[in-house]
DNA sequence: GCCGGTGATGTTAGCGATAACACCAGGTCG
DNA sequence: CGACCTGGTGTTATCGCTAACATCACCGGC
């Protein structure tokens, strides 16, 4: 019964493999000068102890972690929570370790604690999905030389940003209803702070305009179904409404029910378009007419992003934007009148 | 224009404040013998230099890091979701923080390997989200000594775990049903290997026990809308069901929408509970009588014991459970017949 | 007035890696 | 055939911290 031992170093392997501790490290860190015979041996030894490198002494000595540190509020919003879960697939796959951490509001002061949380960590990279502007606020106080990319953020920052093409699907799903024989569409929208809403308006309204048809206004929201109900139920009693684009899903899911409540048939009397597709859209009464965005598509685009800032310092396109698809349901007709 | 020269180290604290380093790292640490007025200059120093400590530094001397690691699989389930997001704000609450490693698909070589990955970083505990038991197998080959929670685990094995009382819910959720004046409740269950499924299936079937109602068999689905709507079209065609408890919101969903095409209304002709809460659940068509687990309560109780295993070694109580609540709404009413 | 205890501080030795340089054998080249 | 390169390897210094021990002034007690 003994006592349990420290864990193996890489000196350790260097004796059991009869060579140096550094040529332990040039076979782990792939240096070409290292003999075919001596690097099997090595690699045996590392196997046989079950070596792992400590990853704390690297860092150390090198000054560079492996990490990247995420920022996001502590939310279970369909988008924010997917892009999420695919940047930690991707940086995962990349070798990177992902470090999140939460916040509860998306204030100035939330976001710049939790960044200075992950400085102090030493990561090499910082992900901040800043989604509003106060969020987009914060990140002026982070000194550059941070690598540091916003997603969902401030168009209007100079910060390398990746975001979905708000206005394109917005645009598409407005021209979809307006095709539709529709005069015109009403917009339930976001908060108003949100450049994802912000910019969901934005491509409504330039459908709109791009057919001369009349831009009611916005009815506001925040991006709960409680309050597209709250909104559906004003509009369920406007007869000359007969198409509402919602700035998401659920959104729409309220303005369903506040229709059906009052009587209005989706799609017959009104129809009704949301934003995100999220899984159980197809199951809506009806199914759901929405636009679907690609959040691996936008977690690629930023992990890209991050690891040229990483290795170069600097970036050469530091704005990207991902398109997002029109998909079709059972939410959409013709007027009926 | 200096070339950026490197962050400050303790020892420019030391020179800054006119005292040694150790003295530093004890004013950092609290020791107590410090005199007020040294620790005053130190901090002083500290803050005009804006230095931070090295984390690798000190992980490296002292053998611990201050990292929770999170195996989760890269889904957007509501109830893993909020888990994991909960888990996070509290864990960097007690000072934390905590690397995420996603998995594609819960399979024993996916969740083996990012086991892997997060002792690679030397983490100082691992928090595991096993709610099948293919996950909860791959945990087998962990080594003792490694602080370890199972979140939505096995409950016949003896990791330490976390977990919501599935059955209790369950229970409470039938009960209600048959308390409604139901002769018996139909079950739309999860996917059978996962544990939580399988605690609801058992909870139901105790409810239908305890009242000497017939127990018609399980209807097995996964957690999609879909397959729920696929249930629901099957179990509207039958005139005897008057009562469905869903296993998931989402899986009400589909059967919410399956039986309004049948012309089934809910709740006038058949009854409808579902489980988890989700935020729109009371925006359903009805609004949706559910069960709602304290996601929050697992996080903290999963992050208790994990650190009582960090420090001490052993766990006192390695089993906990947290009792969800009944939310009605407007799904549940009594037979029409 | 000397001794031991105690509080405040400094000094030294690692932790486990990488970087930089030193070294040595063997081949190439003028 | 000696100078020079070059591939393979070892040696030493170093990263920034904490642990352990050393030091020193000052205190009270006999």
């Amino acid at each position: 019964m003994e006592k349990t031992s420290r864990d193996p170093a890489m000196t350790d392997v260097a004796r059991l493999a009869g060579v140096s501790h550094q040529t332990v490290s040039r076979v782990l860190n792939n240096h070409p000068n290292v003999r075919e015979q001596t690097r099997l041996r090595v690699k045996a030894a590392i196997k046989e102890l079950d070596y792992r490198p400590n990853r704390a002494a690297r860092a150390l000595v090198t000054g560079k972690t492996q990490l990247i540190g995420v920022v996001a509020q502590n939310s279970t919003l369909y988008g924010p929570a997917s892009l999420l879960s695919a940047f930690e697939e991707a940086a995962g796959e990349a070798g990177f370790a992902v470090s999140v951490g939460r916040v509860k509001v998306l204030d100035r002061d939330s976001i710049a604690a939790a960044v200075e949380r992950h400085r102090d960590q030493r990561v090499a990279g910082i992900v901040v999905i800043a989604p509003n502007s106060s969020a987009a606020d914060a990140l002026a106080d982070v000194p550059a030389g941070v690598p540091l990319v916003t997603v969902d953020g401030d168009p209007d920052r100079s910060t390398p940003l990746v975001t979905v093409d708000q206005a394109k699907g917005a645009f598409d799903a407005t021209k979809h209803l307006i095709d539709a024989g529709h005069e015109t569409v009403w917009h339930v929208s976001g908060p108003a702070d949100w450049f994802d809403a912000a910019g969901r308006v934005q491509g409504w309204r330039a459908a709109l305009d791009a057919t001369s048809a009349e831009v009611p206004p916005v009815v506001a929201a925040d991006w709960s179904a409680a309050s597209g109900y709250r909104a559906g139920q004003m509009l369920a009693r406007m007869p000359e409404v007969t198409a509402v684009f919602c700035s998401n899903d659920h959104l729409a899911l309220g303005v369903l029910r506040a229709m059906s409540e009052r009587g209005r048939s989706v799609p017959h009397d009104v129809s009704v378009v949301g934003f995100d597709d999220v899984p159980e859209a197809a199951y809506f009464i009806p199914p759901l007419t929405t636009v679907r965005p690609d959040f691996a598509a936008v977690a690629h685009e930023t992990l890209g992003l991050l690891l040229e800032q990483i290795s170069d310092g600097e970036t050469t396109r530091p704005r990207r934007t991902v398109a997002p698809t029109l998909v079709k349901r059972n939410s959409v007709a013709p007027p009926s009148r």
